[in-house]
DNA sequence: TGCCAGGCCCTCTTTAGGGCCTT
C-alpha cells in the first residue's frame, strides 16, 4: 500500500534545547539537546545529549527540568556535544517549536564549538497559530493534549519534548493534507504556511501547489 | 550568587505597545 506522504519528502530534524535560562546573549548556555529524524511520515532516528558548559543552573531551572549542576557535572563538553548534533543533523532543515528561541541558541553554541549554522528552521508554533486558532494557547503541551498526541516522557526534556513536537509536525501535516485537499505536505509548504496571512492559508497553499504540481489531489 | 531576551503577531496599529512562547 502506497505512503500517504510523498516518498520524495525531504527528512527534517527536530530539536530540542534544554538551557539554564532564555536568552544566548545575556549569558544562558545550552544543558541538553535532542534531534529526531522525521522522514515520510515517521521518525527513523534521534539523538539526545545532555552537555557541560560550565554554566550554572539555576534553582528555577532544575526545578522545571530536573536538570542539576551535578548531572551537569558528569556531561560530556558542550562544544563535543554540539559537533556530534551537528553531524547527525547534517544539512537537513531543522523544526522547533518556538524556533526562534532553539534558533538562537543552536548558532550560539555551535559557534563556540567551531561549527557554522546555517540551516534553514520552521517553527510548529507559528504553524500552529496558524492551523489551531482555536486553542486555548499555543504552548507545546496545550497543542499536545488537543491533539492526544503521544506521551513522550518527562516534559521540558529535550528528548521528549523533541518528540512531542515531531507527533505535532506530524499531525499538522496530516490535517493540512486534509484541509486543503493534497496528496502530500512537504516540508517547503509547511515553511510557507507558517509565514502566511492567518486569514488566507488557503491562497497560500493555492499558490504552493501551482508551483509544485505534485502536491495537489 | 543568580540575574537576563527576542522574534512574531494582533490591534485600542503602522512615527507603538503589549502579549505569547521558549528555558
Amino acid at each position: 500500500m502506497p505512503s500517504a506522504f510523498n516518498p520524495a519528502l525531504e527528512t527534517v530534524a527536530v530539536i530540542d534545547f534544554e538551557t539554564t535560562g532564555v536568552s544566548p546573549a545575556a549569558g544562558a548556555r545550552a544543558t541538553e539537546i535532542a534531534a529526531v529524524l522525521v522522514h515520510d511520515g515517521q521518525v527513523v532516528g534521534h539523538y539526545a545529549s545532555l552537555m557541560q558548559s560550565g554554566a550554572w543552573v539555576p534553582p528555577f531551572i532544575e526545578q522545571l527540568t530536573g536538570i542539576s549542576n551535578a548531572i551537569l557535572a558528569r556531561a560530556p563538553p558542550a562544544a563535543r556535544v554540539m559537533r556530534e548534533v551537528a553531524a547527525f543533523v547534517g544539512e537537513r532543515p531543522l523544526v522547533a517549536h518556538n524556533a526562534a528561541f532553539d534558533r538562537s541558541f543552536w548558532r550560539a553554541e555551535l559557534q563556540r564549538a567551531g561549527r557554522d549554522a546555517p540551516h534553514r528552521f520552521a517553527c510548529t508554533m507559528l504553524l500552529a497559530r496558524r492551523l489551531y486558532p482555536e486553542s486555548a494557547n499555543h504552548r507545546l503541551g496545550t497543542l499536545a493534549a488537543l491533539h492526544r498526541l503521544p506521551a513522550a516522557g518527562r516534559a521540558h526534556r529535550a528528548l521528549a519534548d523533541a518528540e512531542t513536537t515531531a507527533n505535532l509536525l506530524l499531525q499538522m501535516q496530516r490535517d493540512v493534507m486534509l484541509r486543503f485537499a493534497l496528496t502530500s505536505a512537504p516540508h517547503a509548504l509547511l515553511a510557507k504556511l507558517q509565514r502566511a496571512p492567518r486569514r488566507d492559508l488557503a491562497g497560500c497553499v493555492a499558490n504552493y501547489a501551482a508551483l509544485a504540481g505534485e502536491v495537489t489531489a
